[in-house]
DNA sequence: TACTCGTGGGA
DNA sequence: TTCCCAAGAGT
């Protein structure tokens, strides 16, 4: 028999092929009352915003082990929260994550709001996220636009409109699609048939419930869709990190400013990252070339770090010794890791 | 509107 | 190697 485009048959197959995460509700659970906690919906949606649930899911399990509720998240130094986010990348989400708790905490009685647009209000809490939370957690019958509902909704609509501009159609399109009931199992059926079936490349169509009324396959072009502009090339930064250690064997680090790129994270003292970086060292001494470059690639630009390692007592310009038993690289964001790998491996040869 | 903001995995 | 991209938000 044919399965037509609805939610019905969406949710049929949701029911058989939900997948397993560490902050779900299986349907068959929902389908007996039990509701998730709003508090691990948020956190995982913020999570995985732009990040996969692969390299969500520890992170995930460490955050709920330290924090169980949104009042432990509240109370939270936010250095330790920086530290626990360390690698996971986008770090404004760890600040706003940070916010959004203490704002929930004092000025919601430690309990989320429910409706869309109140959780929109709050630090880190977009389109996406706010109708996540709604429809997940609350069983609102938001409709939520990510990445997969986009590719989604353009392949069964077969939408050519490039992306960001078809946005508007496609959120449409979704709405149009989004069930009174089981909205929650709805919008994350869909999230899971784009990031199972309906896959950027090479989608598999032939084992999709929805493929008997797909306008894309029908037309053979639904691997090509959603159509997007063009985006721009990176262009390559260099810069240089100093990495000191003084004679007990202790790191200098500082922390970042709370904006900006790796902001309020730990970092090595370094130059500005340019086309040609001006050297910075935090004191003046013999510094001694790591001989390795870190690379690094950001969203939108390559890195090249000349890393400058050194041993000295001088009171330094800026930063801070940690010690060396308290200092735990796992602390910083990759790019620093990076640093300090290659960096150990200097202090190991002298 | 367009740009900023991380990282790791896969093709 | 290089490019793409993954459950976006803030400015």
């Amino acid at each position: 028999m044919r399965e037509p485009v609805t939610s019905g048959s969406l949710l049929a197959w949701y029911d058989q092929h939900a997948r397993d995460m560490p902050w779900r509700v299986a349907p068959h659970d929902r389908a007996r009352g039990v509701m998730p906690d709003p508090y691990r919906i948020w956190l995982s949606e913020v999570m995985l915003q732009q990040t996969t649930v692969a390299a969500v899911k520890d992170y995930f399990v460490k955050f709920t082990n330290l924090w169980p509720t949104v009042d432990d998240l509240a109370a939270a130094d936010d250095p330790e929260v920086m530290a626990a986010w360390a690698g996971l990348g986008y770090y404004a989400r760890a600040r706003n994550l940070l916010k959004c708790a203490r704002v929930v905490a004092t000025e919601h009685g430690g309990v989320f709001p429910s409706s869309r647009e109140s959780l929109q209000a709050l630090p880190g809490i977009g389109p996406y996220t706010s109708a996540a939370i709604a429809s997940i957690a609350f069983d609102l019958p938001e409709t939520v636009l990510d990445g997969n509902v986009e590719r989604v909704m353009a392949r069964i609509h077969a939408v050519e409109t490039p992306l960001p501009t078809a946005k508007p159609e496609l959120m449409d399109l979704a709405q149009a699609l989004t069930p009174r009931e089981r909205a929650g199992d709805y919008a994350q059926s869909v999230m899971d048939l784009g990031a199972t079936i309906c896959t950027p490349k090479k989608p598999a169509c032939g084992i999709c419930p929805w493929r008997d009324g797909c306008e894309g396959r029908a037309a053979g072009i639904a691997p090509e869709l959603p159509r997007k502009i063009a985006k721009k090339a990176k262009p390559t930064r260099r810069g240089v990190a100093y990495v000191l250690r003084n004679s007990k064997g202790d790191w200098l680090l500082e922390t970042r400013p709370n904006k900006g790129l790796l902001g309020g994270m730990l970092g090595w003292p370094g130059s500005d990252w340019t086309e040609e970086p001006i050297p910075a060292p935090p004191i003046q001494t013999s510094w001694e070339p790591a001989g390795v470059d870190v690379r690094h690639t950001f969203t939108h630009f390559h890195l090249i770090l000349n890393v400058m390692t050194a041993r000295a007592d001088t009171p330094p310009d800026k930063g801070v010794f940690i010690p060396h038993l308290s200092f735990r690289p796992s602390d910083l964001p990759t790019v620093m890791r990076k640093v300090f790998d290659v960096a150990k491996h200097r202090f190991e040869q002298n």
